[in-house]
RNA sequence: GGGCCCGUAGCUCAGCCCGGUAGAGCAGGCGGCUCUUAACCGCAAGAUCAGGGGUUCGAAUCCCCUCGGGCCCGCCA
């Protein structure tokens, strides 16, 4: 396909090999020595608007955002990951040529290099009397509009570089992120948890109930699947003697992509063993108590991000399963409820799961439809009905029930907890259940894990938080768009693969 | 999977109901301006109106199909 060339690009062109016709390098190697446009701007406390530069020289790098020209003085924003400064351009400080041919020559979007004194104009903007500009890498294709940025939602993850490029809030969201799973391992660790990595790629993806991706081995010259849970090898490793492991890693599970949904996202799943559930839910408040606080000392700007500490603070609710459900919905005794009784009561709130859905899934619409809408701030939801978790311990007092809970916020998910299921033949007899109940699309049996469980696995508890949700929850950011870098998008007609 | 909505210049948008041959701002070009910060003023340029088909003397506008996207519902224990 022939490459269309733009106007605006052939400008940019003509201007790139105009400066290499002047002996300048276009995209040169380094640029040693610069600091941070905060720096400068720090430079320049105490000095009087319009009144002489700071003495001390600094040099700044970044990419250009504005330029205003006003004949013989310019004004350049140079944007950094440290914030912006004004570049002050001044023909009787640059020369006539000099100033002229950079005006000439440079784009907004170009990364450019520049060095000066500190000074702070008649206006008060602190800023940088630029002695010498450096190209740093010339910029052949426009940036989006300066103001407004890059809109299109479709274009802002397609082209996530241009909305990077364009947005500072939109490089903060993803600082944010950044600087919480770093504080997320931080904290862990500090606990005494040992991070560990497990495959991606797997036999039959098992722990939890999705639609796998499926791929192939030449080499080992089988089908292999990309995990959709973290679950199973983890807790061979307690099998095998470590006794607090976590991993943070991605997950994939061939469904629709939503807010709150993405068929690739990054799962944390934590074990520790001779602790049981109730344990793991202090755990996970201390951890929510503490990255709340953390988000909002990391992220001053961010008006989300200073209401979390408020939000996230403990203690946080609890509330029953089945009391919640019954009051909610006005049912009584749904733990005595046989399947079809259940699919009946969910029918009636929309639930459109398949008729041989097991008693748990049926339940968890109700669930899902009578009680998590209502659960706004940070509650644990306790000791859920047997049949809806088929990896978790039986309750040690409550027939019917199993030791779980989950933390909801806003509605949504953010951690899912048990007492692990360690006796290898009712874990085999619960697979075998749920292998009955529906098709072996829906649950994999994974024998192997089975015999592990037969060597012996310590009492414990085990938890799972979707990162990217918990992103979400601590900054306020409310689509899971905004919270991952790279989404796979359709193959436009016309273009190749998009990364 | 179902419903509703959207796609116009590199970017942000108007025009569409009610058909008459595409308009602005930013960015880019030329000219002016030594304190602006969404700088400003003037001039010129820039568009396969997502793609295809249909209706019509005439389609960005009405109809159909396709592609891409958004929101809601469903599904994702």
């Amino acid at each position: 396909m022939a490459e269309e060339i733009s106007p605006l690009v052939r400008e940019r062109r003509e201007k790139a090999a105009r400066l290499r016709a002047q002996g300048i390098e276009p995209y040169p190697w380094e640029f040693p020595g610069r600091v941070g446009s905060d720096e400068v701007v720090r430079a320049t406390t105490g000095l009087a608007p319009g009144g002489a530069a700071a003495p001390t020289p600094m040099r700044v790098a970044g990419r250009l955002r504005a330029v205003r020209v006003h004949g013989k003085t310019a004004f350049l924003d140079l944007d950094d990951s440290a914030g912006s400064l004004q570049l002050f351009l001044r023909v009787d400080e640059l020369g006539e040529s000099p100033y002229a041919r950079w005006l000439a020559d440079l784009d907004p979007g170009d990364l450019v290099g520049a060095d000066g004194a500190p000074l702070v104009t008649r206006r008060g903007e602190p800023s940088l009397l630029v002695r010498s500009i450096t190209l740093l890498a010339k910029a052949l294709a426009p940036p989006p509009e300066k103001f407004h940025g890059l809109k299109d939602p479709e274009e802002r993850i397609r082209r996530r570089y241009v909305d990077l490029l364009s947005s500072p809030e939109s490089r903060a969201r993803f600082t944010a992120r950044s600087l919480l799973t770093r504080e997320l391992r931080r904290w862990l660790d500090g606990e005494g948890f040992l991070e560990v990595e497990t495959p991606t790629l797997v036999p039959i993806a098992s722990g939890a109930a999705a639609q796998p991706f499926r791929t192939r081995s030449n080499y080992l010259d089988r089908d292999l699947q990309l995990r959709i849970a973290l679950e199973l090898p983890l807790k061979r490793l307690l099998v095998g003697g470590l006794e607090r492991v976590y991993e943070v890693g991605h997950v994939f599970r061939n469904e629709d992509l939503d807010s709150t949904h993405s068929p690739e996202f990054t799962m944390l799943e934590v074990y520790w063993a001779y602790h049981d559930y109730a344990d793991m839910r202090a755990l996970v408040e201390r951890l929510y108590e503490h990255l709340a606080q953390r988000v909002a000392a990391l992220l001053p700007d961010l008006a989300a991000a200073q209401e979390a500490p408020e939000r996230f603070r403990p203690p946080f609710a609890t509330v029953d399963y089945v009391q919640a459900l019954e009051e909610a919905s006005g049912l009584t005794g749904v733990l005595d409820k046989d399947r079809d009784a259940l699919r009946d009561l969910a029918r009636a709130v929309g639930a459109r799961i398949p008729d041989d859905s097991p008693a748990g899934a049926f339940l968890d619409k109700l669930f899902g439809h009578y009680v998590e809408p209502t659960l706004e701030r940070p509650t644990f939801v306790l000791d859920f009905p047997a049949a809806t978790t088929p990896l978790a311990k039986r309750h040690r007092s409550r027939t019917g029930r199993v030791e779980r809970f989950e933390l909801f916020f806003r509605g949504i998910e953010l951690a899912n907890a048990y007492s692990e299921l360690n006796d290898p033949d009712e874990q085999e007899r619960r697979f075998m259940e749920q292998l009955s109940a529906r098709g072996e699309d829906h649950f994999a049996y994974d024998a192997d894990f089975i015999e592990a469980l037969r060597f012996g696995m310590p009492p414990s508890t085990g938890l799972g938080i979707g990162v990217d949700r918990m992103v979400m929850a601590l900054a306020g950011i409310p689509s899971i768009k905004d919270v991952i870098l790279f989404l796979p998008t359709r193959e436009r007609s016309g273009d190749g693969p998009v990364p």
